[in-house]
DNA sequence: CAGAGCACGTGAGAAC
DNA sequence: GTTCTCACGTGCTCTG
C-alpha cells in the first residue's frame, strides 16, 4: 500500500556541484588504520573465504592543488557516480522483483527490504519442503496405484496372450486376479457366478482398465466349511476365459 | 571460491575522526533541486505507489558554529553511523542467506549480489512451476485411483446414516451405488446374487473403503430382453442392507 | 590500466 | 519527539 521504494529522489543533486574540489576530510581519515576484530563476519556464508583485505598504504592519487589534470579526474567521478546510481536502481528493481514473487502472507506488515529478503529465504525453504513432500506423495501414489499391475502381478500378465487367471489362497479364501483382453467378450457376471457356485462369497471385486486390458481382482472367502480346491477353480475360470461367451451358460448348469 | 563478501573492512575509520566539523560540501549540494524524469522507476513492483517524495526546503538543523550543543549532535551522528553499519551488516548476512539457498547451477559463475538476487527470483519461479506441476500430477493420480469414491458419488452418501442404496439407469442396464457402514455385516455376495437373480449381468464392481465406510459401485447390464424395474431392485437391495445378514437367504429363495 | 562491485558515512523522509 | 529505512556520492579493492 504505502511502499515507497526504488524511486528517484526529487532532491537529486545537480552534476555541476560535483565539480567542486574534494574536501580534505577523507584524505585525513584514510591515514588512520582501524581494525574491527571481525566478530561476526557473516558466518552464514559458506562461500566467502575470510581472508582479510589488506589496506594499500596511502595510494597515490592525483591531487588538484596543481592544476595539472583535474578535469578527467572529475569526469571519472561523474561517470562513477552515474554508474553507481544505475547499479542502485538495478538493485531496487531486483528488490521489487524478489518481493513480487512472495505470497501475501509472507510480506504482510513487512515494510523493509531486510524483512522482504528474510521472508524470501523463508519462502524458498517452504517451497523446497513442499516439493519434497509432493515428490514423496507422488512416488507413494505411483507405487500404490499400480502395485497390482506392475509389482504384485507377474510381468508375463502385462503383454501376454489373450487372458490369464491367477488364484492365490489368502486369509480365509482365495484371491482371484484375471487379466482379459478388452475385445474379448468375457463377462464378469459369469466369473462371479462361478465363484459363488463354488460356495465362496465375494468380499471385494475391483475391475480396472490398464493399457487396453481389463483386470479383475476378486477377493473371496469361504462361507460354509466346504473345502475349496484352487486348481479346480483355476481350471473352470480358465476355461471360462478361453471359451466364447456363450459357454458359461453350460458351466452354470454343471 | 573467491567470494569476498560481507566482511569488515580493515581500513575502517576511527571514531575519533568523526568528531571533526562537518564539511560544507553537503550543505552546498542539498540546495540544488534536480529531478530525474523517472523513466523506469520499478515497473516490476505492483505494490509501490509511485508518489514522488517532496523535498523539505532547507530543514533547520542545529549548526555547531555556536558552541551551544555540538556534543549530542555528534553523539547522534555516531549512533546513526553505528546503526547504519549494523544494518549494512544485516543486509550482507541476508544476501549470504539468500545465496546459500540457491542450488549450484544458479550461481555458477555469478559473483555479484545483483546476479544472486536475479537468480533467486528465477529459482523461486522455477520452484513454483515445479510445485504446480507436481500438484497437478498428484491430483491426476488421486483422481484415477479413487475416481468413483470421491468425485462421482453424491455428497449425501458421504456422511449419511447406516446405509444407502442408489440405483441409476445407465446405458443398457443400471448402476448401483451402495454405501454401508464397515461394522454392518453386509456381504457383497448377497448383493451380487440379488442382481444376478434379476437377470442382470455385472460388468464392473468396485469396492472401496472411504472414511470408515464401504462403497460398492456395481455397473450391470441387461442380458435378456427382460424389463428391469429399478424401484423394485432398489427396494430389494435396501431391504437387504437394512436387515441382518441372515435375511438375505430368504431373499434368495423368493 | 579500466571497469565493476562493495562498504562506508550521511542527509532526508517515513513510521512509530 | 525518536527510530528506522533508504538513496546518495565516494573511496577502496579486485578482476580481467
Amino acid at each position: 500500500m504505502d511502499y515507497v521504494n526504488s524511486m528517484i529522489r526529487s532532491d537529486q543533486m545537480a552534476d555541476e556541484f560535483e565539480l567542486f574540489p574534494i574536501p580534505c576530510r577523507h584524505t585525513i581519515q584514510q591515514d588512520e588504520l582501524f581494525l574491527i576484530p571481525s566478530e561476526d563476519a557473516n558466518d552464514l556464508s559458506n562461500w566467502g573465504d575470510n581472508r582479510q583485505r589488506k589496506r594499500k598504504a596511502a595510494r597515490a592519487f592525483l591531487v588538484n592543488d596543481v592544476d595539472g589534470k583535474p578535469i578527467d579526474n572529475k569526469k571519472k567521478k561523474i561517470t562513477h557516480r552515474d554508474i553507481e546510481r544505475q547499479r542502485r536502481q538495478e538493485m531496487a528493481t531486483l528488490y521489487g522483483a524478489l518481493r513480487s514473487q512472495l505470497p501475501f502472507e509472507y510480506l504482510k506488515g513487512k515494510r523493509s527490504i531486510s524483512d522482504h529478503m528474510h521472508e524470501a529465504v523463508n519462502y524458498i525453504k517452504h517451497l523446497q519442503k513442499k516439493i519434497l513432500k509432493l515428490s514423496g506423495r507422488r512416488d507413494e501414489l505411483k507405487r500404490s496405484s499400480n502395485s497390482y499391475a506392475s509389482s504384485s502381478v507377474p510381468e508375463s500378465l502385462q503383454d501376454s496372450s489373450e487372458h490369464s487367471v491367477k488364484i492365490r489362497p489368502c486369509l480365509a479364501g482365495v484371491e482371484v486376479v484375471m487379466s482379459t483382453c478388452l475385445r474379448q467378450g468375457l463377462n464378469l457376471s459369469s466369473v462371479l457366478e462361478v465363484i459363488l457356485a463354488e460356495g465362496l462369497s465375494v468380499v471385494t471385486c475391483i475391475s480396472t482398465k490398464v493399457n487396453e486390458r481389463l483386470m479383475h481382482t476378486i477377493v473371496s472367502e469361504v462361507n460354509d466349511g466346504r473345502n475349496i480346491e484352487p486348481s479346480e477353480l483355476q481350471q473352470k475360470l480358465t476355461m471360462l476365459a478361453t471359451s466364447s461367451s456363450e459357454l458359461h451358460l453350460g458351466m452354470l448348469a454343471k
